[in-house]
DNA sequence: TTGTCAATACCTACAAAGTGGTATTTTACA
DNA sequence: TGTAAAATACCACTTTGTAGGTATTGACAA
């Protein structure tokens, strides 16, 4: 028949195994392939003209975002899912704007997957109950802790720069400011994430993924 | 028969999906439970009495070392393989000390599981070929880089705090120390890794899992 | 048993970060 | 075009961190 074609771009393959085993009585839709690497991926999307694709945002050595990006420009009309680990609510607004059609969590994939898999094919992007939930129950704490993370531009430069190591004095010589202009920026920096030193900083620009 | 009795502790089920398949037509393996929850894994231990038990480092939320620890000091005969997306020589030696039975990469445990669930039996501590080779390769570069990296138990310690935000002074306090102490393992730190300040201590906790 | 290494501890001096302010100029947008 | 937010800049002061030393103790291996 017409089963949907799968392809599954991620780099262990256990996860793969899983969703072979998931799907291995459905079908609707029928694994065509899967890979770790971009150049393979798109070979893969060209051969086999799949349907929709789950691609694990790894965010290690190879960055999922940046093979969606690549995806997009080709080709608009296949279903790209991304599943991944983390569950952040930066990564899921990145995934919509980047043309995902939906965002899955390793977490729940086992429970969600073929709900996601229709749910590609009702709605924009598709989000489980569970994270649209949570989702929503964090926009809803828009309060005065969120509020003071919003960081400017200038901000998350200058958290980039500290994090890698720089000195007020060496951010200042490479963004042209004062010595005084980057020590402001860093205690508003400090003010709005309720922290108060560089170790607090480092853990924070890994936590959420800005290194 | 008597079929070894595995339990796995793991907290991305499309994982545990992956490895019921891989173990689907093996007979002489029996998957008895499941959980991502320490005191689960506790209870699954009691009531199915498992010959072997396959445990996730996430490093995240959970400390799988510590549950290592847990197993071990109530249960010395069950075998255990840690398995984790993480290739660290650090973490390989932690599994060995805290007793592990083996060591898998999600990378590789596809083609690696079953040869592991028989080397356990055959070794004192199971590395795949694969791995072993990895490692000892990375062993053999002992060139003065690594020499300078061999960090102390104290020092990796010191580390840690200083990596989740811990001043000297708070350092002192928790280790009984002399803050004078501290400071002299710092430079010694910094000597070793070759670095000279906070942020690059925290990169270099989060770069190697230390945290 | 002698020597190396890990762990401990102290000193001085200077550098950098952190805290508390105030204030001006752009920029964006309603 | 008025106003708020962002970006810029400065001062004074305290606390921490960094860099250079030296030195003692215990453990363990050559």
């Amino acid at each position: 028949m017409d089963s949907k074609k799968i392809v599954i771009c991620e780099d262990h393959e256990i996860v793969v195994d899983g969703i072979e085993m998931l799907l291995a009585n459905t079908p609707e839709y029928a694994i065509v392939g899967h890979t770790k690497r971009e150049d393979e991926l798109h070979q893969l999307i060209t051969e086999e003209n799949p349907d929709i694709i789950l691609l694990d945002i790894n965010l290690g050595k190879v960055d999922g975002f940046h093979i969606l990006e690549g995806i997009r420009k080709k080709n608009t009309q296949v279903k790209v899912i991304i599943f991944t680990m983390y569950e952040n609510e930066f990564l899921i607004d990145k995934a919509r704007l980047l043309k995902a059609n939906g965002y899955l969590l390793k977490d729940t994939i086992s429970g969600e997957l073929k709900e996601a898999l229709a749910g590609v094919y009702h709605e924009e992007f598709f989000l489980h109950e569970t994270l649209r939930k949570r989702k929503s129950d964090n926009e809803k704490m828009r309060d005065e802790f969120v509020e003071r993370m919003k960081l400017t531009k200038r901000e998350t430069e200058i958290i980039c720069l500290v994090a890698k190591g720089k000195q007020n004095e060496e951010i200042s010589l490479l963004l042209f400011l004062s010595i005084h202009t980057v020590k402001t920026h860093r205690k508003n920096i400090f003010k709005k994430l309720n922290i108060s030193s560089i170790a607090d900083l480092v853990r924070f620009a890994f936590e959420n993924h800005l290194l």
